[in-house]
DNA sequence: ACACTATTTGGCTATATTGCCAAATAGTAA
DNA sequence: TTACTATTTGGCAATATAGCCAAATAGTGT
């Protein structure tokens, strides 16, 4: 593999990391509709601040969330909701794979 | 969060933990057209074949990728080729956020 | 200045991932 | 059987990630 081809492939995979643990895929699921302050998201998934606060940070550096200061607080948006469109096909990824699995009991 | 919450995004980060990897984006990148064997792959891409092994069985496992045997080859083909949608807004985001950057440095 | 709230950062340990080598396995062909 | 080819697995060291606690920072309001 090339150096660039290498780089280019080390760009996107940033991006699908950033999206590739539980917590984060939540945290970009509960904005999906609306944006949220950290002290919210941290209700929401139920772990420490600062590790909430460590993934939304992930997320940022992806450049998948943005944030905006408002008085003392941060508000997290989804900057790119097409990494919403990821759903799907990992729905239909679940599925199929469940029907498989059905298929091979028989 | 539920425990069946928590499960469900686990499930949907094991798919995307996945794709998560340089090598394995390329390796979904070149079954994009064409089936390929272990080796094909291994050459391409330019590491150790149990490296390259050991990709394809986290893809594999994930149910992105099938295999079939052909003689003593495996041929490994895309079983769910709605994976490679990913790159569409992966491109978008890395796009964006280098536009972003050249907004910045004015 | 002060206290207060919201968030981030540093430090640490535990766990997971990566990639190479060497060895094992599976299947083919003679 | 043997030799051969293609692939997978085990083992290991290096690196990366996750999550908690405690401490630091940033900004508000008095």
């Amino acid at each position: 593999m090339t150096q660039q081809n290498m780089a280019r492939y080390e760009a996107r995979a940033k991006i699908i990391k950033a999206m590739a643990h539980p917590a984060r895929l939540y945290i970009v699921d509960l904005l999906r509709h609306t944006p949220l302050c950290v002290a919210a998201l941290t209700e929401k998934i139920g772990a420490d601040m600062s590790t909430v606060s460590k993934h939304l940070s992930v997320l940022k550096n992806a450049g998948i969330v943005s944030t905006k200061k408002e008085k003392t607080q941060v508000i997290y948006s989804l900057r790119m909701p097409c990494v919403l469109d990821f759903f799907g096909c990992v729905e239909k990824v679940i599925e199929s794979t469940a029907k498989e699995q059905l298929i091979q009991l028989r």
